[in-house]
DNA sequence: ATATAATTTCAGTAATTTCTGAAATTACTA
DNA sequence: TAGTAATTTCAGAAATTACTGAAATTATAT
């Protein structure tokens, strides 16, 4: 395995930018080397191509299997592990949002839903309270319209985003449409 | 500057999570405590609620001015700096949002537009540098989109999250209404 | 100007995280 | 089943990050 200057540039950035993403260096490099690699590599290759231990590779890699970022492959006659990034980068980024809600959002939203079960009498506490309240019911607002968007088609999601600041007018489209003929809807399960 | 139990609860998970989210314990709790807290506090306070340093309060505090998380309050006839969060979780999230997105993805976008500006004729760097414009796109839809709805009132975001996957009937009925009459949009000026 | 209060800076230390090399384990082959 | 290849584990070293206390700086009052 060798990488090119061009290749290493990009390695090098997403090592560095491992620290602010919350993975360290080497797992950033490993994800980066597996992401503009055509083929899967094994984990003597990546040891060879970042200059770092075989055993950091083996937990680099271990890490990028629990955040389900890497597929492992197999070669029939060789029985090591090769690995390789999902080609479609939509994929990815739902991978990430997934993991990442789960390990940056859900924790705090258990932990609000319990603090907003007790009972409070202080009047300090019935402030916090009120605090948890707001921040609890914004992140439940967004994880759940994450959720659905989630589960809407590739084609719908582009659309959305393309007509970005658009989606105003066609709310107010959908409101007078439905003002004129409530059962729009209906008229429109065919299509 | 006392702080009770229950808001303790809700200030060591904050001081804990920090580390996921890239700010430190302190930065965390000093966050929490404001977030808790209906008045400002100066850092004095601060200190002694959460027993950490004066010095340690002092760079926590530096640091969510930088993030922007933070406002700061004077009193008259009281030349200490006080400090608290803004009442808004919705200001909050998008202050939260805009940093987030200039310190973890900006970076990565400026390196993919240099590397995309290259020349390349080996063939693994021809693979490597389709990988990156597939990144770049999507990022830039992304945030592209991310732009967008910044800039809508908040009414009409509220009303997006609320429709949620619903989002894909209103984009057919949007469809089906413009090829009726091409020219609803102009008509829909007015509303 | 001087004194004092408030805050920041920074060198040193503590704590944590990352990485390595050796040993252990697991998986396969002959 | 013994031998070897591949991978993982883990104790300790190296590097990084967080925190403290003392000194320096800044701001305000007399």
């Amino acid at each position: 395995m060798d990488v090119t200057a061009y290749q290493r540039a990009f390695i090098l950035h997403f090592g560095e930018m491992g620290n602010r993403w919350g993975i360290n260096r080497t797992v950033g490099q490993i994800y980066a080397l597996l992401y503009v690699n055509e083929e899967a590599l094994n984990a003597e290759q990546i040891t060879q191509a970042l200059a770092v231990s075989r055993s950091n590779v083996s937990m680099g890699l271990k890490e990028l299997q629990a955040w389900r970022l890497v597929r492992l492959h197999h070669r029939p006659g060789d029985r090591r592990d090769y690995f390789s990034t999902p080609e479609d980068v939509w994929e990815i980024l739902q991978t990430l949002v997934v993991e990442r809600r789960r390990r940056e959002i859900d924790p705090t939203l258990t932990m609000l839903r319990g603090a907003l079960l007790e009972e409070v009498s202080d009047e300090s506490d019935r402030y916090a309270k009120q605090r948890m309240q707001e921040m609890h019911d914004l992140i439940e607002s967004l994880t759940q319209w994450l959720d659905e968007v989630q589960t809407l088609d590739r084609q719908t999601v582009l659309q959305l985003m393309k007509l970005g600041g658009g989606v105003k007018r066609l709310l107010m489209l959908g409101r007078s449409v439905r003002r004129a003929d409530p059962d729009i809807d209906n008229e429109l399960e065919g299509l």
